[in-house]
RNA sequence: GGAGGCGUUGCAGAGUGGACGAAUGCACCGGUCUUGAAAACCGGAGUGCCCUCACGGGCACCGGAGGUUCGAAUCCUCCCGCCUCCGCCA
């Protein structure tokens, strides 16, 4: 959520930041309602403040055995008159908070300028193209002659977006996610198992509700919704807490499924496993101090970008311009790897500071060494999209007979598998 | 799923209708004492919202939401969580 308090003092600086983002929200709005709110609370105060000194009275009359009758039938009166205010100061609040909910994040200062994708700078890359002999195959054909995907049977037993992994796909994806979590908890992030469903709350907390219910599933009857991303449980862990300044920064790392509905995607990449309703991902998530959150989102990136480095793949870094940039986040960095099967660089991590948004949505707060109690920055970003990071593997590390070659990282994670090849004829 | 018990300020733990934002102990932060430390003693510490340039002040918060009452941590209803026993299950 936005910070009221500045946008009181500063609307201008708010305007600016939804002007970059190309965004239609007017601020006219939310500044009157919540000076509604802020005139109902005054009033209520006051009203409260009387009728706690008037009880009080009664309550030393009642003592002396005075006659309080006239003084009661004025106090329920006053009373009444708090109630009502008192729910329409409900209603206030409700107002300004179902409004503020729906403003994306603050940009940073140093996040490009740009309308839409097209426009995010090509900040880093690594790594070349490599080379292929011969026409090299998507991976759904690639994965489909080696009888390792099948997306036919998915559909079958639950719907189109979904793929059943087999054999040598199966040990892959579940070797990705061991190595990469290993990785990354040997280089400082703390192994997190969460909840794979979450609550309302939660949902709120990293910003998916109120305004992206259409991208997700839910359970019928239940406050219990799928996780995206293991952002949610992860950075929720530690809603409504108070952190003590030297725990900071908190680095997580955690495997989770993640389940999307992929609302207003149809037609867009409908072969393969690129845009599933069902995806393996490794989440890196950090707390930290505000001053330190610039830095941990480059150190963030480089973790995330170690994983790719690690299994050779060639990949190129683009920050999200203004216009692409998504709602809760301030900054963000795509990694994307490159697949030579459909020749283009595709998004495999997605790597963000969030500043004090999340933080303050779902009240994550420190203790600084002075006292004073402060939010949190969160950051996350994936290390990596498993799904996509198996289809990288297999669209650059297919043979010209057919065959795909296990990335060294990753044998020591496949039980002596070292390739996987066409089932005999 | 059934039966019962419980949920108070960082922790422990009092408080069953008014003087309770809440005793006490521990922990924590200052200070005195000490060469230093411990102990002892003195003092200070919750969170949020609002008003104020500030000093300061007001209001709210005892798991959550309602209700009864002039007045609720305390009484009532519903919900959530935890514990114990039974059932079921991996």
């Amino acid at each position: 959520m936005i910070d009221l308090k500045l946008l009181r003092k500063n609307p201008e600086v708010v305007a600016e930041s939804l002007r970059r983002r190309r965004s239609n929200l007017a601020l006219d709005s939310l500044l009157l309602k919540d000076q509604t709110r802020r005139d109902l609370q005054k009033q209520g105060d006051d009203l409260r403040s009387n009728h706690k000194r008037r009880s009080e009275e009664l309550a030393r009359a009642m003592r002396m055995k005075a006659n309080v009758d006239t003084l009661r039938s004025e106090l329920r009166g006053l009373s009444a008159k708090i109630s009502a205010l008192e729910d329409e100061q409900r209603k206030a609040d409700a107002e300004v908070e179902d409004e503020a909910l729906l403003f994306p994040n603050l940009l940073l200062p140093d996040v490009p300028d740009g309308a839409t994708g097209d426009d995010n700078p090509v900040v880093s890359a690594w790594g070349g193209k490599p080379p292929f002999s011969f026409a090299p195959k998507n991976h759904w054909d690639v994965g489909e002659a080696l009888g390792i995907l099948d997306f036919e049977r998915a559909a079958k037993v639950a719907r189109a977006r979904f793929t059943c992994l087999k054999g040598g796909a199966a040990r892959l994806e579940r070797a990705l996610i061991s190595f990469m979590m290993d990785l990354h908890a040997s280089r400082g992030y703390t192994e997190i198992w969460p909840p794979f469903l979450v609550n309302g709350a939660s949902m709120r907390g990293t910003g998916q509700l109120p305004k992206f219910r259409a991208d997700l599933f839910k359970c019928e009857n239940e406050d219990l919704w799928l996780v995206p991303t293991a952002e949610v449980p992860v950075t929720n862990l530690h809603a409504d807490e108070i952190l003590t300044e030297d725990k900071l920064p908190v680095r997580y790392c955690a495997y989770t499924p993640c389940f999307r509905a992929e609302a207003g995607a149809a037609g867009k990449d409908t072969r393969g496993m690129i845009r599933q309703h069902q995806f393996d991902k490794v989440e890196l998530v950090k707390f930290c101090r505000p001053e330190e959150s610039a830095a941990e989102l480059e150190q963030l990136r480089l973790d995330a970008e170690e994983v790719l480095r690690r299994l050779n793949l060639h990949y190129r870094v683009v920050s999200l311009c203004s216009g692409d940039l998504g709602f809760s986040a301030a900054k963000t960095y795509d990694i994307e790897v490159w697949l030579p099967g459909q020749a283009a660089y595709r998004e495999i991590s997605s790597c963000s500071t969030f500043t004090d948004f999340q933080a303050r949505r779902a009240m994550i707060r420190y203790r600084a060494k002075s006292g004073e109690t402060a939010l949190v920055h969160t950051l996350n970003g994936s290390g990596l999209a498993v799904g996509r990071t198996l289809v990288a593997v297999l669209e650059n590390y297919q043979q010209s007979d057919g065959s795909v070659v296990i990335p060294d990282a990753l044998r020591p994670y496949m039980g002596g598998i070292t390739q996987i090849s066409l089932p005999p004829k």
